[in-house]
RNA sequence: GGGCGGCUAGCUCAGUUGGUUAGAGCGCCUGCCUUACAAGCAGGAGGCCACUGGUUCGAGUCCAGUGCCGCCCA
């Protein structure tokens, strides 16, 4: 990329920072020179993460931004502190997501796959994959996520298509699959049936009917049953009342006939009806309602499916087949009330579940599925969370894990969909089934039952089910892979709590399964992004950020910054523009630091440096003089701390605090003290001194640490910076993550600093506060016991005169009465002033006295407590102390100042 | 019905094992175009840490209860 031709100084930089001008080239960049291949050979120890895929079909939103931004930051900071990284990227075919959208797609031009049959409809959605399938991929890359684009992966190419037929004849063989007849949820929309997790329930205000059925043998005598469906009872072959419920004791072992119908229906007894509920009896209709398929199993009762796979009433619904549910029930009830069966209608609030693909009601419906067993992989799961080979974080979402797997029921993995991975069973002519990982070995097993196939079986496994493999299916498995060797079982899964039980319980179940080992050692779950109202962020409601427009209008590195910085550990991310737009000036700020340094070092006369000049951990003294300078000691100092904190705080996926340490270090440390400083050594054409090496070092650690959480514009001021030093990385993403070491801490530089910017805060506060001119010089005296505080006001003159526009004279203890206008800790500050402003002065101090008092008398009377003295720890005790004498020093000079002046 | 989380400055949130006068960003007020940055600089105001009780020498932090908000499961 030659962007930047070769310069002496390579800083020449427009005086804004324009994101744009150099995000995409970068991102670009990144991808081309293959910088983050991961190499299954090296020798580092090893940091590896597959990402969660999205939809192949999907554009990049908030979430993902957020997220990819956390492993991002993760990543790269692996990366840059030397482990061997693989970041695996790839998309989810999304079976009935994708298939909808097709299918909606083809409607518009008139075709119905219905009528063009399986193979064409899936030549079309592969078609549609192919021209729609790399607008997310392309989106991750502009936005800078450091995988490995070399191993990217989809989940029904070739490879882990085998993996899922691998683990689906492991599974069957091991007899942990089952094929039957079952009440699952059945989706009207879509026609297929779904999971209980894709089911999501709302409370709907709707009716209760009370209907009267007439017993047999018994003229004029009814039961009232009471339901919420009436148009089921088409399909009822009972009626129960518990059978403790001495209101119905007569009924037992007598029948009711059911009106409309005329079926005779058993009274049975069974404990799964509650006595309260209603009028105490209810109708069984067993193959429209999950627990009265369970009475209907127990009691040996028919079961009569009266609604079709689209919910319209069928054959077996006499005079109202082709019905839909809702008018059949309208019809049912009124034909019911024709014949005064109808007892009451109460309002009643009941939970609606429905598709989370197509948002109609859930029917729960009686069909031949396919499940995988759960309740041992579910154990084998929870032991490996138990002894920690997994651990999740925030360890609150342990509970939930544990809470949901103890609890599983069975997975209902079919799917009457024709996108995604096609169940390799195969159908033979006595009914039979055979579960092979070909066609060929799917015959000569039939073979040997003496059977020939009649046909493969028509349903595709659950999305979630390739999903489930994909830490290991995207790196080989089933063959003994060098990737699986290097890099299974991964690093790290970072995901929303959303998927805790779609995907991330069922990796570990499946994981634990297949490959004996768990498929990841650490689990990060993030929150939610939401929009400025703490509203999910959705389509529908139109309330979407689009992170690509963010990008583009106030750069990748704003938007990733706003994100973690917004988020404490685990918790949800409230995100507002105004946030994004206040990390662009964060950004801004940085490209004019780096741009006053270039434009000073140029100006200097220096142009070349060494990677040893960028290295350097301690700074280097002044050539004159011999003295190290008191900013450049105390910088490196800083930079050794905050190496710490940022190293910390992102291996334990404090993401917001590295976000906030670095924001405070490189603006109000690096930017506002130590430039501003450093401003007073500042000769023109001196070339490369001591001074600059070690301001340049601390630039460029300063980058470095930046690095992880904004890698476009440290990327692009790195290269400028280091254009012209000889054997540097290739990239800053290659260069080392500043670590801190315990020499370099420089605690009395830090002491020094501090007195330093103590003076000056102190002074222009008073400056303030007393209305000088703001460039007038002052003169004035700072007295001190503090031998520290005379030597920086010796010492620093420069210092002072610069950034707080005075000159001070240091002198040995007390002020003398009235001549001080502030008293610090550690000093009391006299200016010399006109008399004009001494009732400014005295409204000042005032103003002071009150809450130090409060403060005081606190302190006095905590010490006078003797069971404070007696108990608390003799360091907590001391420091009382010190605090009380610093605040009854401060009262006592103080008043001395109010009453001289 | 079971479970989980939250309540701290006008807004969005930090606050590690209890220990000085509770912090940040944004917003607000005042003054400055100081030779990197007005997307800037300097200064400032603003808080019964939801409520009640308890443990403790000491509670924003630990315990119990109450209220409100949100989420998950059935």
């Amino acid at each position: 990329m030659d962007l930047w031709p070769p310069c002496a100084v390579c800083m020449r930089l427009e005086k804004a920072y324009d994101p744009s001008q150099i995000e995409p080239a970068w991102a670009e960049w990144w991808v081309q020179e293959g910088l983050f291949r991961a190499d299954p050979e090296s020798d580092k120890p090893v940091f590896s993460l597959v990402i969660p895929p999205p939809n192949v079909t999907g554009a990049l939103h908030m979430g993902h931004m957020f997220e990819t931004s956390q492993v991002d930051i993760t990543m790269r900071w692996q990366r840059m502190r030397g482990r061997s990284v693989l970041w695996l990227p790839g998309t989810d075919h999304a079976g009935i997501a994708t298939q909808m959208l097709v299918e909606r797609h083809l409607a518009k031009s008139g075709i119905d796959r219905l009528e063009i049959g399986r193979d064409r409809f899936l030549e079309h959605v592969w078609d549609w994959k192919e021209h729609f399938g790399g607008r997310i991929v392309g989106q991750l890359k502009r936005v800078g996520a450091s995988c490995d684009w070399t191993r990217e992966r989809f989940t029904m190419d070739t490879g882990l298509s085998r993996a899922v037929t691998e683990c689906f004849v492991r599974l069957w063989e091991r007899g942990l699959v089952y094929r039957g007849e079952y009440m699952v949820n059945w989706d009207p929309g879509t026609r297929t049936a779904i999971s209980d997790l894709e089911v999501e329930y709302s409370p709907k205000v709707g009716s209760l009917w009370y209907l009267r059925y007439p017993v047999e043998g018994s003229d004029g005598e009814f039961i009232t049953v009471a339901t919420t469906r009436p148009e089921t009872m088409l399909g009822d072959t009972a009626v129960a009342v518990h059978p403790a419920d001495e209101r119905f004791r007569h009924l037992h072992g007598r029948s009711v006939t059911l009106p409309l119908v005329g079926r005779s229906l058993p009274v049975i007894c069974d404990e799964f009806v509650d006595p309260e509920f209603g009028t105490g009896v209810v109708k069984v209709t067993p193959a429209h309602d999950p627990s009265d398929f369970a009475a209907g199993q127990r009691h040996g009762l028919k079961c009569i499916t009266v609604l079709d796979e689209e919910a319209r009433i069928n054959s077996a619904g006499g005079q109202y087949e082709g019905l839909d549910r809702y008018k059949a029930r309208a019809r049912v009830v009124r034909d019911l009330e024709a014949l005064g069966l109808v007892d009451r209608v109460e309002q009643y609030t009941n939970n609606i579940g429905r598709s989370q693909r197509s948002g109609l009601a859930v029917e729960p419906r009686v069909s031949t599925q396919w499940f995988v067993r759960t309740r041992t992989l579910a154990e084998e799961a929870i032991r490996a969370v138990e002894d920690g080979r997994t651990q999740i974080i925030p360890d609150q979402w342990q509970r939930n894990y544990f809470e949901w797997m103890r609890n599983i029921r069975d997975w209902c993995v079919s799917r009457q969909l024709w996108w995604g991975h096609r169940i390799p069973a195969w159908h033979l002519e006595d009914g039979s089934i055979v579960v092979a990982r070909s066609e060929r070995e799917a015959r000569e097993q039939a073979t040997r039952r003496g059977q020939q196939i009649t046909h493969r079986e028509t349903d595709v496994l659950d999305t979630w089910f390739s999903s489930g493999l994909w830490p290991f299916s995207t790196m080989g498995w089933p063959d003994d892979t060098e990737d699986l060797r290097a890099f299974y079982p991964t690093s790290l899964l970072n995901t929303g709590f959303d998927i805790l039980f779609f995907w991330v319980a069922r990796m570990m179940m499946l994981g634990l399964a297949m490959t004996g080992e768990v498929p990841f050692h650490k689990v990060f779950i993030h929150g939610l992004v939401r929009d400025a109202d703490k509203q999910k962020m959705s389509k529908t409601k139109g309330n979407v950020i689009d992170p690509i427009k963010m990008t583009d209008q106030y750069g990748t590195d704003a938007v990733r910054f706003a994100l973690v910085a917004s988020a404490g550990q685990g918790s949800d991310v409230v995100l507002k523009e105004e946030r994004i737009a206040g990390y662009r000036t964060f950004a801004n700020k940085i490209w004019n630091a780096l741009r006053f340094v270039g434009m000073s070092l140029e100006k200097a006369g220096a142009d070349v440096w060494t990677p040893e000049d960028l290295a350097r951990f301690e700074p280097l003294p002044d050539e004159e003089t011999g003295v190290v300078s008191l900013a450049d000691r105390w910088i490196f100092s800083r930079l050794r701390s905050v190496a710490e904190e940022a190293n910390d705080a992102i291996e334990a996926f404090r993401y917001h605090e590295v976000a906030s340490t670095l924001y405070h270090f490189f603006w109000h440390e690096f930017c506002d003290w130590y430039i501003e400083l450093k401003k007073l050594s500042f000769r023109s054409g001196g070339g490369l001194t001591n001074g600059w090496k070690n301001m340049l070092a601390a630039t460029e650690r300063s980058l470095r640490l930046l690095h992880p959480v904004m890698p476009f514009i440290t990327e692009d001021l790195w290269q400028r910076l280091t254009a012209n030093t000889p054997g540097r990385a290739r990239s800053i993403a290659l260069s080392g993550y500043p670590q801190p070491r315990e020499g370099d801490a420089d605690p009395l530089a830090e002491r020094d600093v501090g007195i330093l910017q103590g003076l000056v805060t102190v002074t222009r506060n008073l400056r303030s506060e007393l209305g000088l001119p703001v460039r007038e010089v002052v003169q004035g005296t700072v007295h001190s016991h503090d031998q520290a505080v005379l030597e920086v006001v010796a010492g620093e003159g420069d210092a002072l005169l610069k950034l707080a526009a005075a000159r001070f004279q240091g002198s040995h203890g007390k002020a003398p009465a009235g001549h001080a206008l502030a008293h610090a800790t550690e000093f009391d500050l006299g200016l010399d002033l006109a008399e004009g402003r001494k009732q400014a002065v005295r409204d000042k101090l005032e103003k002071q006295l009150a809450p130090l008092e409060k403060a005081a008398l606190r302190a006095r009377r905590r010490l006078a407590n003797p069971h404070f003295t007696g108990k608390a720890p003799a360091r907590v005790v001391d420091s009382a102390r010190a605090t009380l004498a610093d605040y009854e020093s401060r009262i006592e000079r103080i008043r001395g100042t109010l009453s001289a002046i």
